[in-house]
DNA sequence: AACTATTTATAAG
DNA sequence: TCTTATAAATAGT
């Protein structure tokens, strides 16, 4: 608005700008990576945001196209796909469960891939660290371990701890995920068998009343 | 540009257009009801886009604040979980199987919840629906009668067949996931094994290389 | 990784 | 649900 306006000099635009795009399988193998990179970050922010504006729990998993896996949880890495199999189980429960000590400002992210394991987290990083340490029962004495390597990429100053390479520590979300896995599992045969029970109920229903004044 | 321009008639904006809004818990339940339906929905349209733009395999689990899951999958609803699952276990296989046949168009997706069972394809809704009654195996002798209820849906004519009550779909849902989700636990249990073998054969490599010039 | 023109998502109404 | 003004995401460089 403000330039010299009337000046023949066409300024050369540093970037052509955004253009459209069709939503199909990209082929050049490096904008591939690009785009899967940007736009799994941008996935999970969206999922973070969801997670915080309307205290949702949100559980993502991804595989690249080269098979990496990313995991992404809310309210955290090691407790979103056990809490969400906890909610999951029966709606009645839902609505209290739903509501209590939320950690709606953390925003967790997980990559499983061998590229690093990574997280995020908003505001309270040292919650996160602490639910690390009490992590997953210990049952198979490399727990410690891990603690120790996390608590190490964490003092370590410069840099974000999560660009460390943590072998150990991808270990240990693994079992963490294992874990949540066989719950959830668990809990939606649960889900299986009372949906069998109700649809058997519902049978009862109808047979009592086929003849009655309910329609 | 081109109105009456100099008149005093200061033209009502219809709307104050989009403010701002902090990352945090939405207080107004009504607000939150929309925010929640509107962001769901963008976040599953962003992970297929992702899946058909990188032929990214992806699961989305969500808990609505009320306790409500909804279930994302791509490519399709009944395979996605199975086909990461599938996908998880070795970096090297996936890179083959992420280019096959992959639906990249569809756009698939699934609410669990009381309100319904609910699947959303783009294109190939006839694709969708086959897909559904090849689904679980059939050993429970239940999935010819789902089956039928998704045809007859389907058939309806008016109004979505996702506003349905169909309680049986939720059952063969639930089936599917559920295995889906026990064979993703033991592909995550076999990768915890690959990784504690990697783990050992690095431990080996340092041992055998520690007073080495690889360093 | 940073930049920016543009498209896309979405808060309000 | 529909619209609109604006914020946010992102394709191409």
């Amino acid at each position: 608005m403000s330039d010299d306006s009337s000046s023949t000099v066409t300024k050369q635009r540093s970037t052509m700008g955004r253009k459209r795009i069709d939503i199909k399988k990209i082929q050049n193998t490096s904008s591939l990576q690009v785009t899967f990179s940007k736009r799994r970050t941008g996935l999970f922010r969206k999922a973070s945001q969801l997670g915080a504006l309307c205290g949702a729990e949100v559980a993502i998993l991804v595989f690249s196209p080269h098979g990496r896996p990313f995991v992404f949880g809310h309210p955290s890495v090691d407790s979103a796909i056990s809490r969400l199999a906890g909610t999951s189980t029966s709606a009645e429960c839902m609505h209290a469960s739903g509501d209590d000590e939320e950690t709606h400002s953390s925003i967790v992210q997980s990559n499983l891939a061998h590229s690093g394991t990574t997280y995020e987290t908003s505001p309270d990083k040292e919650g996160l660290c602490l639910r690390l340490r009490v992590g997953g029962g210990g049952s198979m004495g490399l727990v410690k371990e891990e603690t120790q390597e996390v608590a190490e990429a964490w003092s370590g100053g410069r840099g974000f701890w999560w660009d460390q390479p943590t072998e150990k520590m991808k270990l240990h979300e693994l079992k963490q995920f294992k874990t949540s896995l066989e719950d959830l599992r668990t809990k939606v045969g649960m889900q299986l068998d009372e949906m069998a029970r109700r649809k058997l109920a519902a049978r009862d229903f109808l047979g009592v009343y086929r003849n009655g004044s309910c329609g």
